[in-house]
DNA sequence: GGTGACCGCGCGAACGTTCGCCCAACCGGC
DNA sequence: GCCGGTTGGGCGAACGTTCGCGCGGTCACC
């Protein structure tokens, strides 16, 4: 009755009843109205191990986007390298989340998890699902590697290196795509020595980044993807005594708070996760109201920002 | 019965019920079990807008310990400014968690949030609650504050500026009290042209940065409260033709995991946020069963990480 | 003024557990 | 052999809602 549904009652009744209840600071018990309408007003999200910035600017995104729609967020992190998926999943589900959001890598490998998310649960993810029919959003990848890799070309680099997240995760595949269709426009070879793996990590960035300048000391340009990798490739190339956006220019991906502030700032293409977040919540409840939902991945737009490690100013004293 | 508690039934009866239960995929009603337990198995997590890497690297290791003891976390951001605070902790309240872990530096000065937390559910909170009551856990600040700076002197700096948090935090004002404590006892006088106030932001350290060098320009070492924040002490300092590491030295706070590759590689002092959050979720748990727990402040020991930026390496052309 | 229809409201079942209480049966002791 | 104690097991209430159904009253129309 106090939650608004229409019941018939006289309007001042109704009054009257709010006001006694307010008066007595009554509160419905969730628990109870979950147990007979057999739904819990409560999404699962499911992150990879959110260290990961981006993760984290999603999540928040998601739990902030769902809080408006009136959803509690219940979460659940995914180890790095581990198969709990499905145990966290099984965990939301039996907490009787009325649906999931997958923000997790290590779905698009992981069969069990994608069952339950296709039978059990309204989901939406961020990466591809085995088996399909679950909806999938993002941002447009392919067009992620290939402003970057044109942005490049302009300047007038020739030799021009990318130091890439995980081959086996579609994104980092996409991203590929991209590069190399934008090589092949400009007239250049793709060269496998060019493209070096890395996983995520700054670390991880830096180290394949001494590889790529090593197997090819003209690279005078990198692709990179992600920001916190480009810390890395920052750092590697600096290590070999080249110059950032003179030597060797240097073009990212997320543009992360941080990337503003590195020296040279960074360049990079910026991804929508705040944007992405929101609209997998709007596309989840849509799904759970039993609207059909396109599992056609939907893509958002991504955008180049221009600073200077991509060599755009040359003069970077003045910062 | 099926939840393992010690029903008086007859071993062979109860295998047979739980094979029978396993076959038919039997999986207990987790809401109406909460129902008439009065019990959710469920813990609230309210954190600042955690795009906070720090905030983000302590909520993912609160959720891996809530869960490795059978609890679900439901989370709740804040938004940085802004005073939903309180409703974020309502919101959680009706959901009848079992406790709440606060990780929003918001709640020093939202009595609000503090009174709902006194009295309406057991609560650990990372940060000082106003009015007391609740335990607090978190980190030596002082000892953060003294390290750095004593490290600093160590290497001869008699002019050592400090980039801060917001004074009215608690985490910030230990700091300083820290910062202050080694200067005294080398016997340096404290400058407050020397203190400069930012806001956790990698923009705002590099405002407050050229605002410190510009007022004392013979400094020769910065203490930075944040390695976010010490992106932006970078950039600014390289912005004014220093040359972080031997113009200017810099240690920082948090060791996340992009320090070690920022160039020069951060000098910082590790905080135990993982482990705080391990901590935390004991600690609450404690007090959820009822055994009493001191609200003194617990505190966990930091440590200094020497890296590059604070001169240890003058020599940094071969990283 | 009477009858019918509609509207406002109250009562009770159901959601799926947990847990207490009671009953029955078996065993042992007197 | 009978009685008491102990143990295994089943039945039903309760948790706090939602929602359908039915009843009673009032108003309008004939």
């Amino acid at each position: 009755m106090l939650n608004g549904g229409s019941v018939r009652v006289s309007p001042e009744t109704a009054a009257r009843i709010v006001a006694v209840a307010e008066s007595l600071g009554y509160r419905p018990n969730t628990i109870a109205r979950s147990l007979v309408r057999q739904t819990t007003g409560t999404l699962g999200l499911i992150a990879s191990d959110a260290t990961d910035v981006a993760i984290s600017q999603f999540s928040v995104a998601v739990e902030r986007a769902a809080r408006r729609l009136g959803y509690a967020v219940l979460v659940g992190h995914l180890a790095a390298e581990g198969d709990d998926g499905a145990d966290v999943v099984r965990m939301l589900i039996e907490r009787r989340v009325d649906g999931v959001i997958a923000a997790a890598p290590q779905v698009e490998e992981d069969p069990e998890v994608a069952d339950l998310l296709r039978a059990y649960v309204p989901a939406v993810s961020l990466h591809h699902v085995p088996g399909g029919q679950v909806p999938v959003i993002g941002s447009n990848q392919g067009e992620t590697g290939r402003l970057a890799t044109e942005h490049l070309i302009s300047h007038g680099h020739r030799r021009i290196g990318t130091v890439t997240g995980p081959f086996r995760r579609r994104v980092v595949r996409s991203r590929l795509r991209g590069y190399e269709a934008a090589l092949q426009v400009a007239g250049l070879e793709p060269d496998e020595d060019l493209v070096v793996e890395a996983d995520w990590t700054p670390g991880g960035a830096a180290a394949a980044t001494h590889l790529l300048l090593t197997r090819v000391p003209e690279t005078t340009a990198i692709f990179v993807h992600n920001d916190a990798m480009a810390i890395g490739v920052l750092s590697a190339v600096a290590g070999t005594g080249r110059r950032v956006g003179t030597d060797v220019a240097v073009v990212s991906c997320d543009d992360m708070p941080f990337a503003e502030y590195l020296t040279p700032s960074l360049s990079t293409v910026r991804v929508p996760l705040a944007e992405t977040g929101e609209r997998a919540v709007e596309l989840l409840r849509q799904s759970i109201s039993g609207t059909p939902v396109t599992t056609e991945p939907l893509l958002l737009p991504v955008e180049l920002i221009v600073r200077d490690s991509c060599g755009e100013e040359t003069e970077q004293e003045e910062e």
